[in-house]
DNA sequence: AACAATTCCTATCGACTTAGTCGGATTTAA
DNA sequence: TTAAATCCGACTAAGTCGATAGGAATTGTT
């Protein structure tokens, strides 16, 4: 039970721009490089950002990423869904899931309660923190 | 960030135990009846168990498996840190980390705390559960 | 107009994990 | 003796992860 490096890179990067980003558009190299993280690998993870709606990009010369909302208003949360898809440790919690009878088996599945209780406790936890809440604690 | 099928199974399958290791021993076939799994992977699946003491077998023919614990005395986290090994969202978080430079990246690593934060409340969720909380829960 | 910086896009890849399968060896109750 | 069962090691198909590669398109600067 690992988050990947998609979910991992993906608020460090937007943990980025928010420190950074008010003085224009900050480019995929500078936060590649101040995060450690492959530019061409970042350079997907920004896309699917981008497409989702979290960062706007200016193109050429001096361009680069900014945020599309103010920090306080982007949870972990939110970018954690967006990276990794919907928080379900099992399939059977997906919104949609695809195989309604996975749960039949010898009745009502009893287990599945204990996986909706935890993903219940990491929603929340996620929720609760926003990328203002990161700068702020950088800060101290 | 998905729960494997070890965990899963895993615990669906101590479950089974639970439930049904009263009278004697609980063949490996009965269990991946009930539970729906394959014979063939839970066998490495109890095998594992068996190796972190959670199980004893009893060979030969009417052999099986039978719990070694009280149902009350074994929790849901347990069970996962055994098949899943330690909850660790990240490498950082585990108890030995490897690489212990990880988090020097711009200085203390800012997103450390979110995924602490994360695992210590599915920490807690986990071993608030144990297999007697889902017996009762199935006999409601 | 040329150049350099930068985002955008598609394809590919090696290593690893997952969720099994297969074939047998061993043990033991009936 | 036989059938039921655990034990064990090897193998595998498919998928995911974490990139890498190569170029096309856009735009500020000179």
């Amino acid at each position: 039970m690992k988050i990947s490096t998609k979910g991992r890179y993906g608020v460090a990067a937007m943990y980025d721009l928010a420190m950074h980003s008010e003085q224009g558009p900050v480019s995929l190299k500078s936060v590649a490089q101040r995060q450690m993280i492959s530019e061409h690998y970042l350079e997907q993870l920004m896309s699917t950002l981008r497409k989702a709606g979290y960062v706007k990009s200016v193109r050429g010369a001096q361009g680069g990423y900014l945020l599309t909302k103010d920090p306080a208003n982007i949870s972990v949360g939110d970018i954690i869904r967006v990276m990794e898809g919907p928080i379900a440790l099992v399939d059977c919690l997906l919104p949609n899931p695809e195989d309604k009878d996975c749960c039949e088996r010898a009745g009502i599945c009893v287990t599945r309660g204990v996986w909706a209780k935890v993903c219940d406790s990491i929603s929340t936890v996620l929720d609760s923190i926003t990328l203002a809440d990161l700068c702020r604690e950088e800060k101290h």
